[in-house]
DNA sequence: ACCCAGGGTCATA
DNA sequence: TATGACCATGGG
């Protein structure tokens, strides 16, 4: 099964998610930040928070002290590490002139500089460039990964870069797709491609290496391989 | 009580 | 270059 074979059975079954979530260039942004490692709940907490303390402006991050900026983003967890890494992202922002400005930059220009912003990695920065700035970047996280790798698709063990340009080339440049994807892998990674996999109730299973001890999944171990997600290099 | 969550950096060998 | 420690809260 294809990258676009699998694409199109998870849309046909969850629907267009309409990500991300979030309005503006800057949330997305912020988010993308709090969201490292952290479960998506405990972001929406942290950005409400920031929101009625009116620190919401890359300049507010900027002149705020960074021991309060800490203390509104406390429910997101690693708050003293991620304050450090909004208050970088933000005073590169200001540094160039703001959002509007960084969005006249070439995609490959605006990605170095965001892979050299301290606490920006390539996740992070691609989430950025796809769903702030609407660039042709697809997104390869823990999900991708887990999920690619009980399929049979991937090894699972490349390297983040090799693995987003195979996606790449193997869907063409396409913005409304790669957003799309990449949310629909995240609902599936969450609510059924999870750390234990619930292979019943799958729409991939019957296409699935783990997947086709369909009939025979045991409540406990899930699908017979594919324990767990990996992170490595080459 | 334990495991997990939409990563990234830094120190070691 | 490749592993491991560390960061920390909240929900299942």
């Amino acid at each position: 099964m294809s990258f676009r074979g699998i694409y199109d059975r998870l849309l046909a079954d969850y629907g267009p998610r309409g990500w991300w979530p979030g309005e503006s260039a800057f949330e997305i942004m912020v988010g993308a930040v709090l969201t490292q490692n952290t479960a998506w709940t405990n972001v929406e907490k942290a950005i409400a928070n920031l929101k009625h303390a009116r620190v919401w402006s890359p300049m507010a991050m900027v002149e705020i002290h960074p021991r309060r900026l800490a203390s509104l983003i406390r429910p997101s967890g690693y708050y003293n590490v991620k304050a450090r890494r909004l208050r970088a992202l933000c005073r590169w922002v200001v540094a160039r002139g703001g959002v509007r400005r960084l969005a006249a930059l070439a995609t490959d220009e605006l990605r170095a500089e965001l892979l050299a912003v301290h606490g920006i990695g390539p996740e992070t920065a691609d989430d950025i460039l796809l769903y702030a700035f609407e660039r042709p970047v697809f997104v390869i996280d823990a999900y991708t990964r887990r999920i690619f790798t009980r399929l049979g698709l991937i090894d699972g063990d490349e390297s983040y870069e090799t693995l987003r340009s195979r996606f790449e080339l193997a869907l063409g440049a396409d913005v409304s797709l790669y957003n799309e994807y990449h949310a629909l892998i995240v609902r599936h990674g969450k609510d059924t491609c999870r750390t234990t996999p619930r292979c019943r109730h799958c729409c991939l299973a019957r296409v699935c290496d783990s997947g086709e001890g369909l009939r025979r999944e045991s409540a406990q171990t899930g699908c017979r391989r594919g324990a767990g997600s990996q992170k490595s290099q080459r």
